[in-house]
DNA sequence: CGCAGAAGCGGGCATATGCACGTATTACGC
DNA sequence: GCGTAATACGTGCATATGCCCGCTTCTGCG
């Protein structure tokens, strides 16, 4: 029990907390965190999105997804409404959720590059495999 | 805005969402979820621990070393007292604590050699390496 | 057409995480 | 020795995450 071998599990959650703060840092200037600043970004790209389908792709519960987006929709920054199938509640951008999208887009882009920078172009291409295979 | 370039900090997360959900369940029969296992070990082997320190050690905010131990303390797997320093909250493992750890190591064992075997010694020694850098 | 089963949600429950603030205790310089 | 700083905690606030339950709405089969 005295073992010293490290969790893969915690070491990868370890650098996630690390990694979320410093993208959280670098997004702060425009409002969000790396976690809306994803979701904006995906619904920005279907442009409309139920809660459902916007959990699968995120790879979230999907009330995960309802309660991270409700406070977007609170901050006016994402809208929710009725789709056509009256079960669904689908998202959109409002116009201001596209002024910070794009306002957090460069911000986010350059704590990429110091990422990718630090862990080098080779490392950190090496890193999204091994992720994608966990 | 539509650039499908994935985000570093999202991927982590999400795998970290991944693998803590194969822990969690490698765990589940000794009734602990990886970061409580972690904590114990770390108890463990600490024998005796602030929250403070333990929260230096885990990289883990003091306030939320606070409340994740209060869990444990509660259900008897650590025992909470003041330390000599009066200021200080000290944690043991109870002997209940320390049968726990000692069903849960084996079910940890095998999902560390799961991973491991999953991804590839070499592969498994690199994200080690890069997770220690970011 | 009508009804059973499926699908989509919201909300409750529990844990995880970090920050800021207030309180208690200790350390240190004068 | 005293008072100021520093340190350790707990708690409130906000968000994140997953599971389960119950309600509403659809779908599909007889």
């Amino acid at each position: 029990m005295r073992q010293r071998t490290d969790c893969y599990c915690n070491e990868l959650r370890k650098a996630g907390r690390r990694l979320s703060a410093r993208y959280d840092a670098a997004l702060a200037p425009a409002g969000v965190n790396v976690g809306q600043f994803s979701m904006l970004r995906q619904v920005d790209h279907a442009g409309e999105i139920s809660l459902t389908e916007l959990g699968r792709r995120a790879e979230l519960d999907r009330s995960t997804v309802g309660r991270n987006a409700r406070v977007l929709v609170r901050g006016g920054l994402l809208d929710s409404a009725p789709g056509a199938d009256r079960r669904e509640a689908t998202l959109r951008l409002t116009p201001q959720g596209r002024e910070t999208l794009a306002a957090a887009f460069p911000l986010w882009t350059q704590a990429q590059a110091e990422i990718e920078a630090a862990l080098g172009r080779d490392a950190a291409k090496a890193l999204r495999r091994v992720l994608s295979e966990i």
